[in-house]
RNA sequence: GGGCGCUUAGCUCAGCGGGAGAGCGCUUCCCUUACAAGGAAGAUGUCACAGGUUCAAAUCCUGUAGCGCCCA
């Protein structure tokens, strides 16, 4: 009959109840009472391509404790889920596995290869998503978006066409970087900069009509085919005759100018620069402030070009680079060369080396943008937490540069700019507008035909909290849970994501995306390095969650979120947490057998120690709110371990123990209520960190079983008890401890039933006699007696505690060493102690200074002190 | 070169103005009917260094050293 044996006589075993609970955790959560308070999240979109990874769950885990968290307490909730196109890498995805199939994607057309991602989309966009359901996220899984859906293609026209027609989006020849590989521009963003070995070749030119010489050096000799001028600094007196003059290139001919400015350093190398203005993006300021001529010596593939001579066309930088270091030694020119590390370009999808190279593309002015941005974040309308990461974020804010949007890919959202055949353009959303649009500008007709680029990723994905609530319609969700509350994200995405999704939002929709940008760290393995498939490092959260569970995986990760440091992971970094669902496994369980025989037991009159667990409950509750509303919820996690554990296990279910095997009266009825009644409130406090284990407990102990989910935060609860319950759990513990300690050092076999005596500090306690039947049973004592109401034979050996002292009869053989040394331990700390506190309250300073309170705090300190320590002299001298 | 952060127990990290904390590890004891994935009793720190502010500094300020990250 009873389905709680089958739960009673069952090991803690996460996989079952994970499973048996998944459809119910990952239900929509959101309460569709418009009255509540909205709170809204958009999730950072993970890739569609991507695995679920640690980051995923990190970032995941905390978005979900926070909706969890803020349903339980009435708001309406939404957490939009939706997955992103990731252009390159989609693309390259697609790419490989049909060129493993033997079709050649650069051989196709472009429509073709669309349908093959898109197909390979429809196949497999779904797992990122079915893998993120197994961590039991209440997030909106009955409406996924993707960035490339028509509604939020929508908002991707929209953004563009408005901007475009505000003149922040433009067209511009000038350097970009290019991914030779990807045969695409990418932004600024996108290039990582890697410190690698170079050689840096010193080689000389001669002055035109002149025998005089002048040494440049470079690590990049293949470029001198695009050399326009040399460099030198005007203060420089080395060169001061040359300035004015040109040099004859020897490579083709082309004739240098030296020019005079601060742009050279006279104190680096031989203080003399070559300038390369259309493969460099110094030397393109240089160029462009002295209207020097640009040559592009590449090809789109990284090959040289036919600008320059015809032995080195078609070799790659690589080839060219040596090519031209012989023929440099051949001619004699060559003077040294010299093995240094210097900074190099590499795209961060690509691995290869970046060329910039002069290129048409599209452009985002996102200066004024910026300094938006900048102000909704100084006058705190969106808040960063930590707030320290609001200076990386003005950072770069402050320095920022057009953004490069357009790619030469074809997955993503094409631009939608329309061209003439003569060059002329409008944007528009679709043909007909661009007609028409055309026509009104230009006031005649033309074929229009639109661009070939595609955006960059990182344009919708700025639109994405706006876009997924259905913008620019002003749809029902658009006006309740726009902006949105939050923004969970690493501190690697501020630039990419964060900031341009603040710029996009205010310039867009007049309103901030979202009030408060959570910042959380980093997962690495157990040495700090950043886990990577090269590496080998990787750690599967899948393989996690079957190994520890997933409501440990949640708890460990919420437990160790640290504005400061990057989680390292071990190997055994999980146990703990499992250790800490089996045994609130294991207290239900216990929970669960006492009270079996008993449904419904009524509330009576509470003792002490259930009005010291509610408190103790209570001020859990405040802390959990107010950690989780700061945004720190790795200390709402450890208020939940240390109650539960500590307090709930440690103290009050072992009090309760000895009142449940002693009495089955009422004062033990009570305590079970009590017990079920905190325990069933603290699943719901749980339930946000660890929602499988919340429920099947739940499930199973609840009195009300129709209602298996958690609809509600805990309220505080009251207690009808009147005595000072505080400090008689204080003595409780004082005597409890002070008496296993001293069994301890002397020895005495815990089995060995012992008489003890005691003698109080504090004559108040009124409920001594009752609670001396707890420490009885809590210390295996035979009895527990007050020294002055008998006379003792023999002599004692006395622990001395902050409530009283405890003594046992001493027996000749007894070993009390080990005693003495603690008490001589204990007194000189006592000692210490209260010099400190005399040498403090005899300083006048202190004395006028310090809050009054302290000095009373200070003065009780030095009292009890010096009570313990004559006390304990008093021990000593008898065990003499 | 600029910015941000860190340095606390053997390890990983909390604490951020009123006498140093957690988890793991370690020592000793206990298979006590919720839990050995457990219980009990313990040991362990010039809070990087040097100055300063303060009655009072791990905590605030300045500098030094080392480590990490970001930007150039």
């Amino acid at each position: 009959m009873d389905d709680n044996q089958d739960f009673l006589s069952k090991k803690y075993s996460p996989k079952e109840i994970e499973h048996k609970w998944l459809d119910d955790v990952t239900s929509e959560t959101t309460f569709q009472d418009n009255d509540s308070n909205p709170f809204s999240i958009a999730i950072p979109p993970p890739n569609v391509t991507g695995n679920l990874h640690l980051g995923h769950a990190l970032n995941t885990t905390i978005q979900d404790i926070l909706i969890k968290f803020y349903n339980l307490n009435g708001n309406d909730t939404l957490w939009s889920l939706g997955t992103d196109h990731a252009g390159i890498a989609t693309q390259l995805l697609v790419e490989k596995s049909l060129s493993k199939k033997g079709i050649n994607p650069k051989e196709i057309q472009r429509d073709e290869l669309l349908n093959h991602i898109w197909n390979w989309k429809e196949e497999n966009g779904q797992d990122i998503l079915n893998q993120l359901k197994v961590l039991g996220l209440s997030c909106n899984w009955s409406n996924p978006k993707f960035t490339l859906d028509d509604d939020l293609s929508n908002s991707v026209q929209e953004a563009f066409v408005c901007l475009f027609d505000k003149g922040l989006i433009y067209q511009e020849k000038t350097l970009i970087n290019w991914d030779k590989k990807l045969q695409t521009a990418i932004s600024d963003l996108e290039v990582v900069s890697e410190k690698r070995k170079s050689t840096l070749y010193y080689f000389k030119y001669f002055i035109d009509n002149s025998d005089s010489e002048i040494i440049v050096s470079t690590t990049r000799p293949e470029t001198v085919f695009g050399d326009v001028a040399v460099v030198v600094n005007p203060k420089d007196e080395r060169y001061l005759n040359f300035i004015g003059k040109k040099i004859k290139s020897p490579f083709n001919d082309n004739l240098l100018e030296i020019i005079a400015d601060d742009y050279a350093d006279m104190s680096k190398g031989s203080g003399a620069v070559k300038i390369t203005p259309a493969h460099d993006f110094n030397d393109y300021e240089i160029g462009k402030k002295y209207n020097l001529p640009m040559i592009n010596i590449l090809n789109d593939d990284g090959t040289l070009n036919e600008s320059v001579p015809s032995k080195f066309q078609k070799l790659s930088v690589e080839e060219a680079r040596e090519r031209v270091v012989l023929y440099m030694e051949e001619i004699g020119i060559l003077i040294k060369n010299e093995e240094i590390k210097n900074n190099v370009p590499i795209g961060d999808r690509s691995g290869q080396v970046i060329e910039p190279l002069l290129k048409n593309q599209w452009f985002l002015n996102v200066k004024e943008m910026a300094s938006k941005s900048i102000d909704a974040v100084k006058t705190e309308k969106v808040q960063f937490k930590p707030k320290f990461w609001e200076n990386t974020f003005f950072e770069w804010m402050n320095n920022i540069q057009p953004w490069c949007i357009s790619r030469q890919i074809i997955w993503g959202h094409r631009i939608p700019v329309w061209h003439s055949s003569d060059g002329r353009f409008v944007a528009a959303k679709d043909i007909e507008t661009a007609n028409k649009k055309f026509f009104d500008k230009f006031n005649e007709e033309a074929e229009l035909h639109q661009d070939k680029d595609v955006l960059d990723t990182w344009f919708s994905s700025s639109l994405w909290p706006f876009s997924t609530l259905g913008w620019p319609k002003k749809t029902d969700d658009y006006k309740k849970y726009f902006p949105t509350s939050l923004l969970v994200t690493g501190f690697d995405i501020i630039f990419f994501w964060v900031a341009r999704m603040i710029m996009m939002s205010i310039e867009l929709t007049g309103q901030i995306p979202f009030k408060v940008v959570y910042i959380h760290n980093l997962i690495r393995d157990k040495k700090g390095q950043k886990m990577s498939k090269t590496k080998g490092n990787v750690v599967d959260p899948l393989d996690l969650i079957s190994e520890y569970g997933t409501d440990a995986l949640r708890f460990y990760l919420s437990s160790n979120i640290s504005p400061h440091s990057d989680i390292k992971l071990g190997p055994n970094s999980l146990e703990p947490y499992k250790n800490f669902m089996n045994k609130i496994w294991n207290a239900g369980k216990f929970i669960g057998l006492n009270n079996k025989s008993e449904k419904n037991i009524k509330l009576s009159k509470d003792t002490f120690y259930d009005a010291w667990i509610i408190d103790r409950f209570n001020l859990l509750l405040d802390k959990y709110k107010n950690h989780i509303k700061n945004c720190e919820i790795e200390k709402a996690s450890y208020e939940i371990y240390h109650f539960f554990w500590d307090d709930f296990c440690d103290w009050y279910i072992e009090i309760a123990k000895i009142s449940y095997n002693q009495n089955s009266n009422n004062q033990s009825l009570n305590t079970k209520a009590r017990m079920q009644e905190l325990f069933v409130s603290f699943l719901n406090v749980l339930y946000p960190f660890a929602p499988f284990i919340s429920n099947e407990l739940n499930q199973n102990l609840s009195a009300n079983k129709d209602e298996i989910n958690f609809r509600s935060f805990p309220n505080k609860i009251k207690t009808n008890y009147e005595g000072n319950f505080v400090d008689e759990l204080k003595l409780l513990k004082d005597f409890t401890i002070g008496i296993r300690s001293l069994r301890k050092n002397l020895m005495i076999k815990p089995s060995k039933k012992i008489v003890c005596y005691y003698n109080l500090n504090v004559e108040e306690y009124s409920s001594v006699p009752y609670i001396k039947d707890i420490i009885k049973e809590l210390c295996n004592l035979e009895s527990l007696l007050d020294v002055r109401d008998i006379r003792i034979d023999g002599k004692l050996i006395s622990n001395h505690t902050n409530s009283g002292t405890l003594s046992i009869l001493r027996d000749n053989d007894i070993d009390f060493s080990q005693q003495i040394s603690k008490l001589s331990k204990d007194m000189k700390l006592l000692e210490k102690e209260s010099t400190l506190s005399k040498s403090k309250l005899s300083n006048k300073g202190f004395l006028d200074s310090a809050p009054e309170e302290i000095i009373k705090e200070e003065e009780d300190k030095l009292n009890e002190a010096l009570n313990s320590i004559k006390e304990i002299e008093n021990l000593i001298s008898q065990l003499n």
